[in-house]
DNA sequence: GCGACACTGTGACGGCCATCACCGCGACTA
DNA sequence: TAGTCGCGGTGATGGCCGTCACAGTGTCGC
């Protein structure tokens, strides 16, 4: 673990070809020049830590690349990871909107870029821009979205293997298919897809054996192959 | 089940005291006149069924009274719901401001009076009015709080027991306390209950008698009195 | 090359809880 | 007043999987 506050700041982040994606892409130029003038760029290195489940909410942070694991957890310990944030994200929107406490703990786990915008300064853009604050409602309703298909494979599965394949087959939506094969690399660890799926370490380790088994997918150091889609289907319809 | 459309539109709900609660308290005179405009009452009997998930969004409903389950289902018909929305909630909002399918199931539980406004209307009215866009935001956020909580409920219980002492606690958490004891009414049946944190009606059934005889709690019909929330802590702690 | 460390893999054990099966009870209907 | 239906309550059973313990494996720093 490094030190979760350090972060250097280390050149600017405005060419960043995602620094409007999806939120504030197509806002007239007034509105963009404003943006701009309110947003500060830094890195952070692997380990770093954006914010904490609890902490007042300071702002939103915009990623430009990395990626980004947002959990919670409980007291003893215990954590559940939410999803992992890629490029053109935003963070932090829902408890900078509403002004309580941020709800999850966002944790860097590759080397990451991202655009700061203060709760203050957002909230008084989103005050002077009307549009832009059409544009974070439906950046929200993605979040919710997103939220209720991970409530889904946590809670309406009866086994860990059914999640598992839910994960995977969320997974392999995301990707293009060849050959009936999806390809993908997974930079998650046993321990992080349990703590996504809410399973022990154990059993992951034990089911990716067992799938590999039954030939539903192949592994090859960080990458993995999705050999029979209907395989996995199959356990979750079970 | 009642037929899962029957419902009847029996007089303007636009005295409803909740009209505006939450979400546009407090706007301008001009942009409540035209929300009056584009808002159709209606009243639903219990059982009926405000939209399904997967259906593409219609719009969004303003509850005034009553009560609507809000709940999502798997292919082998077990569901899992979410929360029991009340008057003043908005229902439908991620689906209707992204454009994307109702991710849920709304099924009126109590006889309920809702305020209907269509998408198309919706949107225009969030276009030419910022502020209330911004309120929309807001909303949005707050609901998501709320799917976050119910995920840490799920997600990060290793028991059943841990689940509903969690459940129990969240409930009077919205109630008032006197002489250490809150008393408060809960009209779902233990198959709801079940369904609200994961489990099986038998277990709820177990654990509420479990609950009752170490004197955490004490229920008459539909009222329920939490004697020791200290003793549920303890339950969530362990 | 050699600890140190993080991660994966595997066996044994035990407890929790889903499931099945059944009963009693109250409400509502005919 | 019998019949039905939804709901609550309870016992028996079995299996999944969390937990503990430990053994490999790969990577890194030095």
């Amino acid at each position: 673990m490094r030190a979760p506050y350090g972060l250097e700041i280390i050149e600017s982040c405005l060419s960043c070809p995602h620094r409007e994606d999806r939120l504030f892409c197509n806002l007239p130029p007034p509105a963009v020049q404003k943006l701009a003038a309110i947003t500060s760029a830094a890195a952070y290195p692997k380990g770093a830590t954006l914010f904490v489940e609890g902490q007042s909410a300071r702002g939103v942070f915009i990623l430009c690349s990395g990626k980004v694991k947002l959990s919670t957890s409980s007291a003893d310990g215990k954590s559940l990871i939410l999803r992992i944030s890629e490029q053109g994200e935003v963070l932090g929107l829902p408890a900078t909107v509403t002004g309580k406490p941020y709800e999850l703990t966002a944790d860097v786990i590759e080397p990451t870029q991202a655009n700061f915008i203060s709760r203050t300064d957002f909230l008084l853009f989103l005050r002077e821009h009307g549009e832009a604050a059409l544009r974070v409602a439906q950046q929200l309703g993605e979040t919710y979205h997103l939220a209720i298909a991970e409530m889904r494979t946590i809670g309406l599965s009866r086994s860990a293997a059914e999640k598992l394949a839910r994960f995977l087959l969320d997974l392999a939506a995301n990707h293009d298919e060849e050959k009936g094969e999806v390809k993908l690399t997974l930079t998650l660890t046993h321990e992080e897809i349990a703590q996504m799926i809410g399973a022990s370490r154990e059993t992951v380790t034990r089911l990716f054996a067992d799938f590999k088994k039954k030939d539903f997918l192949q592994v090859k150091g960080s990458t993995l192959i999705i050999r029979n889609k209907a395989g996995l289907e199959s356990v979750v319809a079970a």
